[in-house]
RNA sequence: GCUGCUGUGGCUCAGAGGUAGAGCACGUCCUUGGUAAGGACGAGGCCGUGGGUUCAAUUCCCACCAGCAGCUCCA
């Protein structure tokens, strides 16, 4: 009689197995169709594939395609069919780590040959084939010596090192497929043949372990599902971001350009800079509301200045310097040393704080070249700054204060929630324990009251203070920082500010760096993703675009215009001798929010008739009432 | 900065060792047409820059510049 375990189901249902039964056999003793759809076990609470053995009691439950754990162990066994294919196409391949990243997977490698995209179908072909065959995935271990000597075999260097780096006395799993074998965790898939939904991406370079002084291998990109479906909704997506991106956007509408002689530096056209303008505008209605002074502040500072401040020190290589009359200058790359000197210009009373300056003030930063990307990373750009000057005690005040705004702004603009970061105290770092640990409890203490949702980067505040990033996300799924919000211990310190407490005596100011847009040229470039380039009527260029039908009705369309600009709309006119559809067309990729179709009927009646951008033919309306529906979605911000 | 790819009229792109093409946009003319492309004709190019190979280079090679993807970086 063999011994049994207890093994314990979702639904609560105990059976009683042989120990030692491996999970595969488990599924299909409990159901023939489980044995089939299921993909791997969560045995107390860790993902195993259906080749472990059970040899106590546990609580299993299985993981079928249509559980969120399959997905990544599909995505897992993709990696390792994608290293089986390129071993078979290319022997001589030597792996890195392949692992399942947030949309997809991706596995790193050197080979004797440079691959291009067409060797990608090559691979994939090759996955397909491997796949077909339908090899079971067999685990075995080994001693991390054993582990080793695996690798020596197989003349793996990057393997070797990993294993390497790995305890003594762990053991090493290896998965094995066919003629393939790979050192992994687990879990995967039972067979090949399980792996249906996958696609290859790109090729990218990468340094081995991410360190620029290492080997650069080729990495591919895939990405895979367990269904046919989502693939396809996957891969359609990544179409939508490309017909997004703000910089195709911004160059069919006309809102921006580059230049080779201002490399990273975008240039805005009248359209762009009208939005620009626009932002600037509604940011500094804010101010008055949210007791901010706008200042204004130089460009250049003698590179003293940056001494005090310790950009010279961290930040030099990203700066640009001039001299003149022998005397060496840098172009600000920050507002806050400007800021700092107008606080300590003079003598300060507690009475004033806290004190809170605005600067829209241009930055010039040197980004290496091979990361600027159209408005997301550029050399010279202007924030929503601001920077507060406050006694210790009004932390919480002041963080209240910046997310009533900074909501009020994203609610405005109609934007997703961001991902809201806290960085905690680094390693390094300069202020008292008590201030580090009253200013990070009163972060978290608004966060919870505020019932914002929030992760925690314990280590990865700025060394001069907390802080709070947003994140959102652009079009190709990459993560930006708009706002932030930034406490600072240093800066007073090194400018040696202070003002005159109640009790008359001196004390140090807390200062708060913080932006809402943040970067505006980075802020335009995430928000044209984000509403696809159909920018709302108050921020629109171009709000309405007069179509005339023919010549004759050209007189009223021009009366239509003058009555829409005296009202303070933005309005084009187009009076082509073209058909209407060709100027509607004209129209619709311009993405003007409202085209005014203007013939015999409309000219003899006062009206106009609407095409809406969303929406389409909507008929006609006296010119008054569309005048007032306008005003009202501008009020709106719609 | 690193790895790879790309650079041809305003835009999107084709092209071949023998000094260049399409569509759209633009201009002129015809057409006055009612909700996503009317027609004809025309103008427009140092084929990113600089070297090299060649009888001949926009095409091949090298370097540089710029852009794209990824990596690294962003006090």
């Amino acid at each position: 009689m063999a011994e049994t375990i207890r093994v314990t189901l979702p639904d609560g249902k105990v059976i009683e197995p042989a120990k030692g039964i491996n999970l595969g056999d488990l599924a299909r003793s409990i159901a023939i169709s489980l044995g089939k759809k299921a993909i791997a076990a969560v045995v107390d609470g860790q993902t195993r594939d259906l080749h472990v053995g059970l040899d106590h009691d546990a609580t299993v439950k299985f993981v079928t395609e249509a559980d969120a754990e399959a997905q990544d162990v599909v995505r897992h066994s993709c990696a390792h069919l994608l290293a089986q294919a390129v071993k078979r196409l290319y022997p001589e391949a030597k792996f890195g780590v392949g692992p399942v990243i947030e949309s997809g997977f991706y596995y790193d490698m050197e080979l004797p040959h440079q691959l291009e995209p067409e060797d990608l179908e090559k691979i994939e072909a090759e996955m397909k084939a491997a796949a077909a065959a339908d090899f079971p995935l067999k685990r075995s271990t080994l001693s991390r010596d054993g582990a080793l000597q695996w690798a020596n075999e197989r003349a793996d260097p990057y393997k070797h090192e990993l294993i390497s780096d790995l305890p003594a006395d762990v053991t090493i799993s290896l998965y094995s497929q066919g003629e393939f074998t790979d050192l992994c965790t687990g879990p995967h898939v039972p067979t090949t043949g399980r792996l249906k939904h996958f696609k290859l991406l790109s090729i990218a370079g990468a340094y081995w372990r991410g360190d620029e002084k290492r080997p650069v291998l080729q990495r591919i990109y895939g990405t895979a599902f367990v269904d046919a479906k989502s693939l396809e909704e996957h891969l359609k997506a990544r179409e939508e971001a490309v017909r997004r991106d703000h910089r195709k956007v911004g160059k069919e509408l006309g809102l921006f350009m580059f230049h080779p002689l201002a490399p990273a530096s975008p240039f805005f056209l009248p359209k762009g800079a009208w939005l620009y303008n626009a932002l600037v505008a509604y940011v500094r209605g804010l101010y008055q509301e949210f007791g901010y002074q706008e200042v204004v502040t130089p460009q250049i500072f003698a590179t003293e200045l940056f001494k005090i401040s310790g950009h010279y020190d961290n930040y030099k290589e990203n700066m640009y310097f001039t001299t003149a009359e022998e005397r060496e200058f840098g172009v600000k790359p920050m507002n806050c040393p400007a800021h700092a000197l107008m606080f300590g210009a003079k003598g300060r009373s507690y009475r004033e704080l806290p004190l809170r300056f605005a600067d829209f003030g241009r930055l010039h930063r040197f980004e290496r070249s091979g990361v600027v990307a159209g408005l997301t990373r550029v050399r010279t750009f202007a924030q929503d700054d601001g920077h507060i000057f406050m006694a210790q005690e009004s932390i919480g005040d002041e963080t209240e204060s910046f997310f009533a705004l900074q909501h009020r702004i994203y609610k405005d603009l109609r934007l997703p929630d961001p991902t809201v970061l806290v960085g905690t105290r680094p390693p390094k770092s300069v202020g008292s324990d008590e201030l580090w640990q009253k200013a990070e409890s009163t972060l978290l203490a608004q966060l919870e009251r505020l019932g914002q949702k929030y992760t925690l980067n314990p280590g990865d505040g700025a060394f001069y203070g907390p802080k709070i990033d947003f994140q959102v996300r652009d079009a190709i799924g990459r993560a930006w920082q708009l706002s932030t919000f930034q406490l600072d211990f240093n800066m007073a310190e090194r400018f040696d500010l202070h003002y005159n407490a109640q009790d008359g005596t001196a004390k140090r100011p807390v200062v708060v760096h913080r932006a809402m847009l943040g970067s505006l040229e980075r802020f335009i470039g995430v928000y044209l993703e984000h509403v696809a380039g159909n920018l709302p009527v108050w921020l629109s260029p171009v709000q309405a675009k007069v179509l005339t039908v023919m010549t004759d009705v050209v007189p009223y369309a021009r009366e239509v215009v003058s009555r829409l600009a005296a009202e303070g709309f933005r309005v084009e006119l187009d009076d082509r001798p073209e058909k209407i559809g060709a100027k509607i067309r004209d129209g619709a990729l311009e993405k003007v929010p409202y085209l005014l179709v203007i013939g015999a009927r409309e000219r003899d009646s006062g009206a106009v008739a609407i095409r809406e951008r969303s929406v389409g033919d909507q008929g006609a309306t006296p010119l008054a009432s569309f005048i007032e529906r306008l005003k009202a979605e501008v009020a709106a911000k719609r």
